[in-house]
DNA sequence: GTTGGTGCAAATAGTTTGCACAGTT
DNA sequence: AACTGTGCAAACTATTTGCACCAAC
């Protein structure tokens, strides 16, 4: 995710509104890097705008999804988590207590990954996720179930 | 997945019983390279089997998922589809049709790359998923939403 | 003033569960 | 006979939508 100003600008392109309730989001993610679920944001959004609705967080999410600045992780089979870094990583997830770990993807690059497979398959891969499942350090200690 | 004949011995061993319903769903899956959902698995068991419920066919996917035979990929935002192959490979999902294609990992070593990021981490990860995203080559040609 | 956004409430859809009866062992 | 599985219906949860009012442009 880029700077608020350089948003600000996209959405104007885009024919779209800078609203209080869009830029509380925007500021909210900036600063959070522990891929937030919708309802979290929701619930962060609200201390900042209290009159806020899950709504509209739903559809900011949506927005600024489609415009390219985060990234929808579907690494939760229970819902979708958020991620202002758009930059090549690699995730973990914990089974048990649902948090998700940033993994830098040092040893190999994604990029060039989606390609050897698109020049085989004819296929337009728009993105790559790479997701690890198992226990986070903590859990893996107090709970053994799988 | 295995041989129908040693997933019965294990369902066994693990005090599981060998049930009609169970062994028409194993035989379907065993043929099926087409990452079906729960509810195209269970359409299909319905042709085998005309009373089985959708709640037999969801906990039996469950059951031979916990049982390491089939994985459950969590690559549509929508619904969960399973894969009796759970060999070392990647997948890409099509936006559009929702279809999934398998992609073989020839060039690098998916348990090497989970190990790594292990070793770094101090993660016990269970398994890893590679899910490439995007559109098809027929729907790349006739469509073109994103 | 025009157009798109917000917020409420309701609908949708996939998943999961409680329970009584049936089938496997 | 004991115990697990099946099937029905209902509950649950995340997600999505319709619509009237509001705010940005």
């Amino acid at each position: 995710m880029r700077d608020i100003s350089q948003i600000i600008t996209k959405f104007r392109e885009a024919g779209l509104k800078v609203t209080p309730q869009r830029m509380s989001i925007c500021h909210l993610l900036e600063d959070d890097h522990s891929h937030p679920s919708a309802e979290e944001i929701y619930r962060k959004a609200l201390t900042i705008h209290p009159s806020i609705s899950f709504t509209t967080v739903y559809k900011t999410l949506q927005t600024l999804r489609d415009l390219g600045e985060i990234q929808e992780l579907n690494i939760d089979p229970e819902r979708a988590h958020y991620d202002p870094d758009i930059r090549d990583h690699a995730h973990f997830f914990c089974k048990t207590c649902r948090s998700i770990i940033d993994l830098e993807t040092d040893g190999f690059r994604r990029d060039s990954l989606a390609r050897s497979f698109h020049d085989a398959e004819d296929l337009e891969i728009h993105h790559v996720q790479i997701h690890m499942v198992g226990l986070c350090e903590k859990c893996r200690d107090g709970d053994t179930a799988s």
